[in-house]
RNA sequence: GUACAUAUGACUUCAUCGCUGGUUAGUAUCAUAUAUUUAUUAUGAUCUAUCGAGAGGAAAGUCCGGACAACGCAGAGUACCAUACCAUUUAAUAAGUGGACUUUGAUUAUAGUAUCAAAGAUAGAUAGUGUCGCAGAAAGCUAGACCGCCAAGGCAUUUAUGUCUCGGUAAGGGUGAAAACGUGAGGUAAGAGCUCACGCUAUAGAAUAGUAAUAUUUUAAAGGGAUAAACCUUAUGGGUUGCAAUGCCAUGUAUAUUUUGAUCUUUCUUUUUAGAAGGGUAGGUGACUCGCCUAUAUACGCUUACGCGAAUGUCAAAAGGGGUAGGCAGAUAGAUUCGCAUUGAGCGAACUAGAUAAAUGAUGAAGGCUGAUUUAUCAGUUACAGAAUCCGGCUUAUUAAGUAUGUACAUAU
RNA sequence: GGCUGCAUAGCUCAACUGGAUAGAGUACCUGACUACGAAUCAGGCGGUUGAAGGUUCGAAUCCUUCUGCGGUCA
């Protein structure tokens, strides 16, 4: 059985990748959430899929707030998940993404699964 | 009753999934080392299971103070910065506690005095310098004569007035934030602390009370504007920089390269290879000076010699480049909290966040609390806000309800 | 996380060592010049000196606490 995780290891956290994704990376846009990715084969031992968030401090001054949407988009990612990693261990392949918070208001966990949902059906299908 | 200030306070329990670091374990996987080539042992990482833990009163601002670390082993003086009533607590502070004084407000009272509360950068303006715009005659020390007051002399006449000259005068007017003690009497041509009485101010001495600041009484001589949050003086304290400090590992490599400067000199010893002392030069001591410390090398060519030359290396300064963007330590635990003891420097118990694109979350159920009404349902469980080396203060932000203390206002008795 | 600066008119800057209406250019408005416009000339508008306290007779300036915006450190 597929376990629900998302732990140290399977979050984007170099910065090198980071500028990288940023430079050559593809765009979905599905208002609030934004998320950019960048595909490469996978290598032996490494986790299928490397995941990370960003909250603009220019739209949520308080630290608070920020840590609060990081904490439900990750676990409406967590939720939701499997599938892609499961078609991109199929494929070996090795997807890095990074989804922005875009949004400039404080939003509902129902709101964000759905949207997160519609993002990652976009890209299964973007094979 | 209302408002404000301070303190208290910051929902609880269970289940499932997930994150972080730790305890214990594994016929688990990988790497390294030993020894050996079947394999065993140790260490580390990963995975799985298990046990218990996981964000504040301000984690914030970085305004103070320490611990700790590095800079050379941290010396002296000057500059610079900070502090400034007294006692006491403390590791230390611009913090806490108590007291003194000054100012402001309230009550009693309406002259004073007393009580309560708040604030105070509360040493020195009698060490010196500076400043005090405009207005005003004059803005600082023998002050200052615009109007006014008065004496003397001249002129005119209406013979007690006007005017002029030269003097005296700080009582009165007016200006200003501020005009050089206040009131009364004497005194005088008119006046004046010029003199006297009563007061005020601050200074010095004495006595009493108090650990002290200071207070009360008394004596002496005196009358001195404000400003130190202007310079400054006095006293006390501070070496500077900060965990992105600092040490180690990995990656990468370069003592790259270029330019400039220095690599000197005197005396003594004599083992003539060299050694010692002094001076100079350069650098360090992260403001300056002293003191202290370090360096001042090697071989070669030309010349009879003094000396000159270029070279290698080293040191210093400037220019200009290369690599990394990772890990470990520093960093879970200590001036901690609670209780007991005090002829001391103790004893016992308890507690424990450790992330690094940065953990502490999601869902469901039950209970508590609050509000609304249909009285058994609905809604809410919130504010300010997220550890980043660690502590002690201060400042700022802060919801609902209640409690305690204090202040102000209103009403009733 | 530490250290360290700045804030004046719509914009760019002044204002000495505290002194009284906070000034200059530009922009904007009105008038003159011109057939019309630009340029030029004359006049005007526009500021609680980032906020709140304090010192002083008097604060843009000195002191304290906040707010916002930068710079720098491996």
């Amino acid at each position: 059985m597929a376990k629900f995780t998302l732990s140290k290891n399977e979050r984007l956290k170099s910065k090198k990748a980071i500028d990288f994704l940023f430079e050559q990376g593809t765009f979905i846009n599905q208002y609030p959430l934004k998320l950019v990715y960048n595909k490469k084969p996978l290598v032996e031992g490494l986790p299928p899929l490397l995941f990370s968030v960003s909250v603009s401090k220019r739209n949520f001054k308080s630290a608070v707030s920020r840590n609060r949407i990081k904490r439900l988009v990750r676990e409406a990612y967590r939720t939701q998940c499997i599938p892609l990693k499961e078609s991109s261990k199929i494929n070996n392949l090795q997807i890095q993404m990074m989804c922005l918070y875009v949004g400039t208001e404080m939003p509902s966990l129902q709101r964000i699964q759905n949207k997160m949902a519609a993002i990652l059906v976009k890209l299964q299908k973007s094979k």
